[in-house]
DNA sequence: GAGCACTGC
């Protein structure tokens, strides 16, 4: 198991009570007394929806009792998945001590496969459940599959089940048991039911204790302060207990606590994942004087549980992604939470004790909210989604039934952006050339063109190529605070051809050192998430083993950066941009205006050409990873891209007279 | 010229 691995499970084990002791006792879980219900149910029925909450045993149970039933006749698999790494391992580990089997019961995630040919009972990510559809289109290998918290609905779970109702038409003996913490079963028997197929619904009682709801009179115009306010006044008012305050972003958090500061008796502790692994930890060390406020981001609501909140503050916002089909965006924007969302966020405070929730609205704006939030397949992007489906044969993509049928926008979009990559033709069917190779790497499809591309003896930089690439699928990458800081590695390690070549030489010189103590100590003079690296190196491993089932060359292209750059410029063409007299960008196509994002390196240049990542919307639309290129690369590289008009190639040229004049 | 919720392959 890698130390990145080993470092989260132990959080989970502090953090979780999945693993503590409380429930050692199996007999006495609410859900053992519906053993008997559960297996009739399978026996008539080939879809099972189970409602219980979190806590009622039924992730650790089920499959024990599937288990214990048989359901591993013909040496056939029970699976249980799961959105979260976290939650599979730690189900995984929870429930072989439970059946004191250790063979027998194993997980998988990705990078970390633990199961074997003994395994009976697999936990696995829905996730890495999706990439085994790709070998395996019909799951052959199992009896039973439980997708577990299916109320998350990540893209992830919504594809799984969309997927499993396909394959059950094809096999029959294959039952599917999905389990989810909120009254929307109604939705996924409508879903699953075909052809008078019939299917059961349980509901399993919780055993967590009730949580008294309280809201504001008054509608309140800061919630920072509010919420400041209303922790003093649990503090002052209320027995002992350490509260726990849902606020949307880092910025707040740390507004919010600055406020608490001259309060005595209050410990107050920040928590969201940007974090460092040291300093979330912090929130479940056991050392502490008086009362705790642990103000959070959503990461509370359902990745990490802390033990002794007695008290949830909420704030009722959440900072969501928003995705706009227009312009095929992306952005990050604060929006109301939905009800499901509240009551999840208020059973924070009921894990002890009875609890007291304070939502800092009025109980009419309350009445008002979604009753659950928006699925995130219908506010993504959908090109990796669209790409991963035609890669199953699945043709018609407009009529693929999913639980909630996302945008037609959305979809053409992805289309569009398929074939521009060459991934699909004329028919939009996968090409054979490189639309199925395109599908099979685990990462933005841009990147995977740029990927295969960087082997022909035009670029010749396949070795950096990937490792730009992994650099590039990776988050919070550098660890201190501060756009300076930032810089200030990038400038150290970087280079000026921007911020792509940057990553490239990060990666390089983490990479080269061998000893475990000496790149930590490098990672912390230059404020480097040691985490993020070492994931970025796991994620190289994988694309190199892909690369070589392709047969791709490994080459490096020794330090001739402009291969570099043209390549980059074969799946990040339409992010071509040409900078305005004002130093903001315009993209070649759609002429949308952008702000370098203040962590470029090229900040200080500002190139009149460039190509860039991704954009972020925060006050101003900016464009994130952003590299020089020339603009003649444009036509030559990406023609069909540029030239399906000889006007597109005329206002290039154009252009770029211009800038010679400036 | 100035700060980004959370997952996952």
């Amino acid at each position: 198991m890698s130390n990145d691995l080993i470092e989260e499970l132990r959080f989970e084990k502090d953090s979780n009570n999945i693993i503590a002791g409380h429930e050692s006792d199996r007999n006495s879980l609410p859900i053992m007394r519906y053993r008997d219900h559960i297996l009739y149910s399978l026996e008539i029925a080939s879809t099972v929806i189970v409602v219980g909450e979190t806590g009622c045993g039924k992730s650790t149970q089920i499959p024990q009792i599937l288990y214990e039933a048989g359901w591993n006749f013909q040496d056939k698999v029970i699976a249980v998945s799961l959105p979260r790494r976290i939650a599979t391992i730690s189900l995984a580990m929870r429930v072989s001590q439970e059946m004191r089997v250790k063979k027998q019961v194993s997980y998988k995630i990705r990078f970390d496969d633990k199961t074997s040919n003994d395994t009976k009972i697999k936990f696995i990510t829905d996730g890495a459940l999706i990439r085994e559809i790709m070998c395996d289109p019909l799951l052959t290998q199992y009896s039973v599959i439980m997708v577990d918290d299916a109320h998350e609905r990540s893209i992830y779970t919504d594809l799984l089940l969309s997927l499993l109702k396909k394959i059950k038409v094809k096999r029959k003996d294959l039952r599917v048991i999905i389990s989810s913490a909120t009254i929307d079963a109604e939705s996924y028997a409508e879903f699953f039911h075909d052809k008078g197929e019939n299917i059961q619904i349980l509901s399993i009682e919780g055993r967590t204790y009730p949580v008294d709801v309280y809201y504001l009179e008054e509608p309140c115009a800061d919630y920072i302060k509010k919420a400041a306010e209303t922790v003093k006044n649990i503090h002052e008012s209320q027995p002992r207990g350490d509260i726990l305050v849902f606020l949307t972003g880092q910025e707040d958090i740390h507004l919010f606590l600055q406020s608490l500061q001259d309060t005595s008796g209050l410990e107050g502790l920040p928590l969201y994942s940007g974090l460092s692994t040291e300093k979330q930890m912090e929130v479940f060390s056991s050392h502490h004087s008086g009362r705790r406020v642990i103000a959070s981001t959503n990461i509370a609501e359902t990745s990490i549980t802390i033990e002794g909140i007695c008290y949830v503050v909420d704030c009722c916002f959440v900072k969501a992604k928003i995705y706009n089909p227009a312009s095929n965006t992306e952005y990050l924007n604060v929006i109301p939470i939905s009800k499901a969302q509240a009551s999840q966020r208020a059973g924070r405070a009921g894990r002890i004790r009875p609890g007291k929730c304070y939502r800092l609205c009025t109980e009419s704006a309350f009445i008002n909210l979604q009753e659950s939030s928006v699925p995130e397949i219908l506010r993504s992007d959908l090109t990796s989604t669209v790409l991963f489906l035609k890669s199953l044969g699945i043709r018609n993509i407009p009529n693929f039934q999913f639980i909630d049928q996302p945008n037609k926008t959305s979809v053409v979009k992805a289309l569009e952006v398929l074939y521009s990559l060459g991934a699909i033709d004329d028919f939009g069917e996968l090409t054979k050339t490189i639309g199925y190779q395109i599908a099979e790497f685990p990462i933005d499809p841009r990147f995977s063109v740029m990927l295969l591309n960087s082997c022909k003896d035009e670029f010749h930089c396949s070795r950096e190529m990937l490792e730009i690439v992994s650099m590039l699928s990776i988050q919070n990458l550098f660890s201190g605070k501060g756009i300076e800081n930032a810089l200030w590695t990038k400038r150290k390690l970087g280079a000026k051809e921007g911020d792509h070549i940057c990553l490239l030489n990060i990666f390089e010189n983490f990479n080269r050192i061998q000893n475990f103590q000496e790149r930590k100590r490098f990672c912390q003079e230059h404020k480097l998430s040691m985490r993020a690296l070492q994931r970025a190196y796991q994620i190289k491993e994988q694309l190199y083993r892909i690369m070589g089932k392709f047969k791709c060359k490994i080459v490096s292209c020794d330090g001739d950066v402009e291969g570099i750059l043209r390549c980059l410029v074969t799946g990040l063409f339409a992010n071509a941009a040409q900078r305005n007299p004002n130093g903001t960008y315009k993209t070649v196509k759609g002429d949308q205006l952008f702000y370098l994002h203040p962590t470029s390196i090229l900040g200080a240049l500002k190139p009149p050409w460039v190509v860039f990542t991704e954009v972020i919307q925060q006050d101003k639309p900016y464009i994130c990873e952003v590299s020089e290129i020339d603009a003649d690369w444009l036509s030559e590289l990406a023609p069909h891209y540029f030239s399906d008009t000889r006007a597109m190639q005329l206002q290039i040229q154009h252009r770029r007279l211009q800038n010679v004049a400036q």
